[in-house]
RNA sequence: GCCCCUGUAGCUCAGCGGAUAGAGCGGCUGCCUUCUAAGCAGCGGGUCGCAGGUUCGAGUCCUGCCGGGGGCGCCA
């Protein structure tokens, strides 16, 4: 919370306390007004409390406007009643330029960073696709979307492990490398295999006499690792799902189910009875032939997560998963750790338009379009701002055309236009020899432009914005706020020139470090979404 | 049938229970003799899917309906 959010709701609650309204309210809000004519902060505490205490709001609001004026608050102008019992606080400028202050001396590492997480631990589970062939397009918004929690998480406190789970085993990968055996042999791709380009490229690179399943493996992983790097998305663990075959890691699993009593044999199949845990139905562990489920790895799998200290597990998947939710909570619930430790983001589908079209995602039948594709033609910045501007939950339309030929206008450049502006504002100044004083130097009450104050207002937000996007896990706030800020920025630099004719020397320096303050607001943002900051265009 | 997400401007989307619902794109119109016009400004555009409910106050919360997407495999 803003510093003068806490001192406007001290000053209400002793108001309240000196009126005598008992029972205080839970909490006082203070909120950023959105009527400026009105003032910079309101509060609607009158009209919560006034029922309480069998006054109108309006006249309640007149009262706390009355005591807290005989010790008006730090930073407070004027104080007013208005609409229906609002308590509306016009503040000095002043707060703003502590605002600049506070940016400057934070400054790139410091500002809107918190310690929410207290360095707790927590690994990050993201893209997951199945190696069976390259990322598709719509891969690429759980890579950026997971990137960006990793990177807020980490602004906000926490210890963050970026993890790929590799799904190397099973039906699917003994199909993917037996259709690329095929293909290498001239054969017809077997019935279920895959149908794609890349099964043939891939088959004509593979070496005589290689292994298929293990060239494929490596193969894929490798293109895989190469499409989310030029996305700047790097993983510090890939997880083998077939390493915990081999390390005995799903046995280990099955016998502590086991030690559950939730473990029946039927059918020929061997069951979890998570209808004991409040599912619609039972889930197979171990199939027929005695091969162990998808659902059991992913058991074992987040056993070894929690296993490697890990005390919060993020997974961020796709809604198509959505089945998979409940029996994962209730697999790891049996293992007897806490569900809520097991984080689930469900993140909505990708519908990929190209031409016009619809354009049918499938791997099997080879339909796809490529992730690396994409981002070879648009770049990465384009691509990360893309998939960031909006919701997770809501399900997004990736028109191909659109985002390559109007690059041009993409909000990224925007953005990315306002630093390299800053940027040359400052090369400009170092070409006159216009230095900038210290900033204790500097008077900052010169910035009264209503161009530079919504430019501190935006500055001021940040904190809050990051915070408020690592708990609710939404990277679109910091993206949608950092389009706001270089917004603003546009019309400060259009209508408020830093140097030249007309501006004054102190100006110039009190715009110059308002100018700094933006950089490292952009610099924050951008660095949060993984978008790079450049100093021209 | 049950579960999850969603419905806001022509289009794509923002919008901690607060006052007169915003931005970008598209359309029309202005602004480059000072730091990058990939910019700024103006105009036009809305029964926030529908109906109830909770509340001093609902685009926001609850219920029901309608429309869209996804899920309910011994696939992953």
């Amino acid at each position: 919370m803003p510093m003068i959010q806490e001192i406007l709701a001290s000053s209400l609650r002793g108001a309240l306390v000196a009126l005598g309204v008992d029972p205080l309210p839970a909490s006082i809000p203070v909120e950023r007004s959105n009527r400026p004519e009105l003032g910079d902060w309101s509060s609607s505490v009158a009209l919560a409390a006034a029922k309480a205490t069998g006054r109108k709001p309006r006249e309640l609001a007149d009262e706390l406007v009355a005591r807290m004026a005989l010790d008006p608050p730090a930073y407070v102008a004027e104080m007013s009643v208005a609409g229906p019992g609002f308590v509306n606080f016009r503040l000095h400028d002043r707060w703003l330029h502590d605002v600049l202050t506070e940016v400057v001396e934070g400054g790139v590492d410091g500002y809107a960073a918190h310690d929410l997480g207290h360095g707790e631990r927590v690994n990050v589970e993201f893209v997951s696709a199945n190696p069976t062939g390259p990322l598709h397009v719509g891969a690429g918004r759980w890579a950026v979307y997971g990137d960006a929690l990793c990177r807020i998480l980490e602004r906000c406190g926490y210890g963050v492990h970026r993890e790929y789970y590799v799904n190397d085993r099973g039906v699917q990968m003994g199909l993917f490398a037996a259709s690329l055996a095929a293909a290498k042999a001239g054969e017809p791709i077997p019935e279920d295999g895959y149908q794609g380009q890349y099964i043939l490229d891939w088959a004509a690179e593979m070496p005589d006499g290689a292994d298929p399943v293990v060239w494929a493996h490596q193969r894929v992983l490798a293109d895989i690792g190469g499409a989310l790097s030029s996305l700047g998305v790097e993983f510090d663990t890939w997880f083998s799902e077939q390493s915990m075959v081999e390390s005995g890691a799903i046995d280990a699993a099955l016998a502590d189910l086991r030690a559950s009593g939730l473990v029946d044999k039927r059918d020929g199949a061997t069951w979890l009875r998570t209808t004991d845990l409040g599912l619609d139905k039972d889930e197979v562990l171990l199939k027929t032939g005695g091969e162990p489920t998808y659902f059991l790895g992913d058991i074992a799998y987040h056993r070894d997560k929690f296993t490697r200290g890990f005390t919060r597990l993020v997974d961020v998947w796709g809604a198509d998963h959505h089945g998979h939710v409940a029996r994962l909570k209730a697999g790891v619930g049996a293992l007897g750790h806490d569900p809520d430790e097991l984080e689930i983001v469900l993140g909505q589908l990708v519908t990929i338009m190209k031409a016009g079209q619809v354009v049918r995602m499938g791997k099997r039948s080879g339909t796809f379009v490529e992730l690396a594709e994409v981002v070879d033609e648009v770049g990465p910045d384009v691509a990360r701002l893309t998939f960031l501007l909006q919701s997770i939950d809501t399900r997004q339309t990736f028109d191909l055309d659109a985002v390559v030929s109007k690059s041009m206008d993409n909000p990224v450049f925007y953005v990315q236009y306002a630093h390299a502006r800053i940027a040359s504002i400052a090369k400009v100044a170092a070409e006159r020899n216009v230095p900038r004083y210290p900033l204790e130097m500097v008077d900052l009450s010169e910035l009264v432009h209503p161009r530079e104050l919504d430019l501190l207002r935006s500055l001021g937000e940040l904190p809050e914005v990051v915070a408020d996007a690592c708990r609710t896990r939404a990277p679109h706030k910091v993206a949608t706020w950092v389009r706001e800020l270089a917004g603003r920025f546009h019309g400060f630099y259009h209508d408020c020139y830093v140097m030249g004719e007309g501006v004054t020397h102190e100006q110039t320096q009190a715009r110059l470090w308002l100018v700094e303050a933006t950089r490292i607001g952009l610099a924050v943002g951008l660095g949060l979404l993984g978008v790079s900051a450049p100093d021209s265009m």
